[in-house]
DNA sequence: ACCTGAACACCGTTCAAGT
DNA sequence: ACCTGAACACCGTTCAAGT
């Protein structure tokens, strides 16, 4: 009598499956995109969790609304240290936005559904907050600190969506030179401008650009007037 | 005798297919984009032009780089007029920069293109020309208006696809919804300037925040240390 | 009531076979 | 040589049918 078991016909050789739960769907999720898989698609998901693709609309309206729950789990992970770290103001926002930046950056198609769907889960709301503080040590009024956050982490996730996507891009290097010789076959008399500042045009590395553009950002809240003022 | 004709087999009743070309494929596309469709797929295009989408491999190495071309044709539209119109710089420079969103707008899946693909086809340089013309009117130098350009034109696009896309989501009301009632029960202990800032985070109509956001921009530009000093 | 197999209506890309 | 029909390997979503 080989393999005896209490009901042989109902189980099989891999573990036994798991109920579904919304969270436990988001955890296998997420744990798919870190084991290298660029996108997680409702069909690998469903594999992964041993059923097929519809079981998973009971949970999540479309797919869309997956990848905005995988977003905000995976903000969970920004660090948000920095908040009380002694230093200057400005260097420690900058490290929570270059913390947000790189957790997106490896997960361009994560990056792009933080551009298009706000993002309002736990994680999210923390990571406003923690912004929000720093740049009230920076002196910024009430107007300014919650427009300006928006701002910043605008910037931040589209930056995400450009690198993140080019890095992924086997073709990203041939595709940079194609833009140097673009520019350098520029012709002066329609272009004037940019001729006399092709140097200008593609100097710095990205991560100085992206330093000077969050520097950028900060100057300008502080200086640009007011959103909507006081007394119109 | 009917319908004579030298050779009546070798024809059809529609009209000549005409050869193919990659501007009249770039055409093609553009033309079923006007028409409303907001995806134009390898397969929707080889039908419209009567064909097999093997065939479009001909002269597009895949998808991408025939969104991109779609871009630049796209990018003609650009209102650059205000380059030369009377009137405050910061008022002309964000005309052209509502023109290029508002082309953009409408077609979000291309914005999502121009964040991804670094375009280099004439119509982007004569809109980097422009930008840079106006930006120098307003007192920059060679290195900001270089680099600002394209914060500008980052943020710009990033709002094209923000937007864009969120409009074209029939869900987008009850999706706008669902984030306030986040926030009216955002718990005071754990984020207190949330709680505080409540009506600030969502004050304004899209318009006015995307004014503010370029006026931050040009003020920073203005304001913050240039990109690489000369004296190190 | 909750779940899901199978089908529907698509994709981009490749390649062998046509002209 | 240039072009393309057909196939490959996928998608998200729906719905009738199961338990």
């Amino acid at each position: 009598m080989p393999a005896p078991d209490a009901s042989p016909r109902s189980r099989r050789d891999r573990p036994a499956k798991p109920a579904l739960t919304a969270d436990g769907i988001v955890a296998a999720a997420v744990k798919l995109m870190n084991q290298g898989h660029d996108q997680v698609t409702l069909r690998l998901l469903a594999r992964e969790l041993d059923t097929g693709p519809a079981s998973l609309y009971v949970y999540f309206r479309n797919a869309d609304e997956l990848h905005a729950a995988m977003l905000d789990e995976m903000l969970g992970e920004v660090d948000l240290t920095p908040v009380t770290a002694p230093g200057d103001w400005r260097e420690r926002l900058m490290k929570i936005l270059a913390s947000y930046i790189h957790i997106l950056y490896t997960r361009p198609n994560l990056a792009r559904s933080a551009l298009v769907s706000r993002p309002r889960g736990r994680n999210y709301f923390d990571l406003i907050e923690a912004l929000m503080s720093v740049l009230y040590e920076g002196g910024m009024d009430t107007e300014r600190a919650a427009w300006g956050v928006d701002l910043l982490l605008q910037l931040a996730t589209a930056t995400a969506v450009e690198h993140g996507t080019r890095n992924q891009d086997p073709n990203a290097a041939q595709e940079w030179q194609a833009f140097l010789t673009a520019l350098r076959t520029i012709r002066p008399d329609r272009h004037p401008h940019i001729t006399a500042a092709t140097a200008e045009l593609v100097s710095g590395t990205p991560e100085a650009r992206s330093r000077w553009q969050f520097l950028v950002l900060l100057n300008g809240i502080l200086t640009a007037p007011a959103p909507s003022p006081r007394t119109p």
